[in-house]
DNA sequence: CGTTTGACTACGC
DNA sequence: CGCGTAGCCAAAC
């Protein structure tokens, strides 16, 4: 692995100029399991250098139905309000499809239904540490 | 190239 | 626990 990273790799081609920040966003999301959550915060720490507050932009802007965007969840474990309409009310039904629980103050529970995250191949094959794991060292 | 537009989070009270 | 606030920043136009 050479020291810099590779942001073009995720498309599978390492010539290509860097994918815009939202795909890797909605890339890494393609990854969450059906029936599991993730938190905004979550996405971004394993995109890298994104915050939080970009995923939920890169969500806003979604208007294609290729990534599960209803696992994506706030670090309450609440479906976040929108401006828009019934977007919220959507993705809860989604969830509930899929089998995911919502407590009686609308929560879901992490320990039952939070994302682990990617597993090692996957991460390694994308090039996703911008410094090496500390088990490597 | 300036403006507008948003699905977040941490923190203090 | 609820509320306000300060950082957060890429895209589309």
């Amino acid at each position: 692995m050479s020291g810099s990273r590779r942001l073009g790799a995720l498309n599978g081609v390492e010539t290509a100029p860097p994918a815009p920040v939202y795909a890797r966003i909605y890339h890494i999301i393609r990854q969450i399991p059906l029936g599991r959550v993730a938190t905004y915060g979550q996405i971004a720490s394993i995109e890298g250098h994104c915050t939080a507050r970009m995923v939920g932009y890169a969500l806003a802007a979604l208007d294609e139905d290729d990534v599960p965007w209803q696992r994506v969840i706030n670090g309450q474990g609440r479906v976040s309000e929108r401006s828009g309409d019934g977007g919220t009310s959507r993705q809860r039904l989604k969830l509930m499809e899929e089998g995911v629980r919502f407590d009686r103050k609308g929560r879901i529970d992490f320990e039952v239904f939070g994302w682990e995250g990617p597993d090692f191949v996957w991460i390694r094959d994308h090039d996703m540490f911008s410094e090496p794991p500390p088990w490597s060292r």
